[in-house]
DNA sequence: GTCTATATAAGGATAGAC
DNA sequence: GTCTATCCTTATATAGAC
């Protein structure tokens, strides 16, 4: 199923994704991870260094998509912030439906990371943040988007397609497509005055 | 400050609450616990009887809590789905403002339960859920609300106000009753056609 | 690269003195 | 009701044989 990824530590980077997912990172042994990759705990430290340091992928991994989305972002300077906006919402959208498990952990487990990746990943999250905060000012001072608090907009936004990553899974009851073109206009209804 | 808390076991279940919502259950020792209410671990057994009793008091607690606004809603049943959905979710916004430490652990540790209390809480759970889904497909039926799948506008709207529970404090940049009037308009605005 | 064996620390919980 | 001492289990991680 999964023969074309013949990388062992990718193989333990998606098996600790979904546990991390499922039961989350602290009540996730290195012997449960061990077992779900078939093979004794001892044997996961020829891949990883630690526990911890699997966390540290998973959380860098995804901080690099969503960077990427934020670049393809702002080459669309020359549209409106509610374009720009609807297009990182779309991107939110395209993530929970592609890779579910991986930015479940991304999302809900980097609080368990130390330092100084801790500090590196709530940096990179105040950058991203800021980025759509400046769209949504943007909106709000043009009269395009509703008049309220930047952070209460900000936040409702990108915790109102959370649930996704715990339950969408794509064709069971709903395509991602039509996921995502009911999705949309459910958000931007809210936001667009 | 907390002089009127004379009883210790309340004293527990709060900074317990603080806690699993801080570093989630699993990474909440009871040593942790114990220390927050200047306590040796063992002591704790006098007033609890194990560690996961907490858990299924909070859990229970706030559980009482959302069924309590669900009887509440349903002595609306004269009014419009519009008005009902709306107490509903001015009753989630209040929930956070009021008691965030404890929803926040009934909202991300449930899922540490074992059983019987985990079957428990999800029957109850979708209860809850089957009440509000009633209100959306009513309002969906009327043309009032935007016509989408029922389950994907539920989760989007409960998950949509889940941040406050992290991120929400009375006053520090906004009050309980701003937030509630800049949020209801945001959250109806997307829903209503 | 995987195994068995094990070091070492931390976890939940109990016993019994006060 | 709180303490100290401790039991027992589980945790992460390492050592060394194959």
């Amino acid at each position: 199923m999964d023969g074309f990824i013949s990388d062992k530590k990718q193989q333990i980077l998606i098996a600790a994704s979904r546990l991390f997912r499922d039961k989350g990172y602290s009540a996730t042994s290195m012997r449960d991870l061990a077992r779900a990759v078939n093979l004794q705990a001892s044997s996961l430290y020829n891949h990883i260094a630690s526990k911890e340091e699997i966390l540290q992928e998973i959380c860098l991994a995804n901080a690099r998509r969503f960077h990427e989305g934020m670049e393809q972002a702002k080459a669309l300077n020359n549209h409106s912030p509610s374009e720009r906006l609807e297009f990182l919402m779309r991107l939110h959208i395209r993530m929970a439906t592609q890779d579910i498990t991986s930015v479940t952990s991304f999302n809900d487990e980097w609080r368990h990371l130390s330092e100084p990746h801790l500090s590196q990943f709530l940096d990179m999250r105040r950058q991203y943040e800021s980025f759509i905060r400046h769209i949504l000012r943007e909106g709000i001072e043009q009269g395009t988007f509703r008049n309220m608090d930047e952070s209460l907009l900000l936040y409702t936004l990108l915790s109102s397609i959370r649930w996704l990553y715990d339950w969408f899974e794509d064709g069971k009851r709903l395509s991602a497509q039509d996921l995502e073109s009911q999705l949309i206009p459910l958000l931007m209804g809210g936001i667009r005055v």
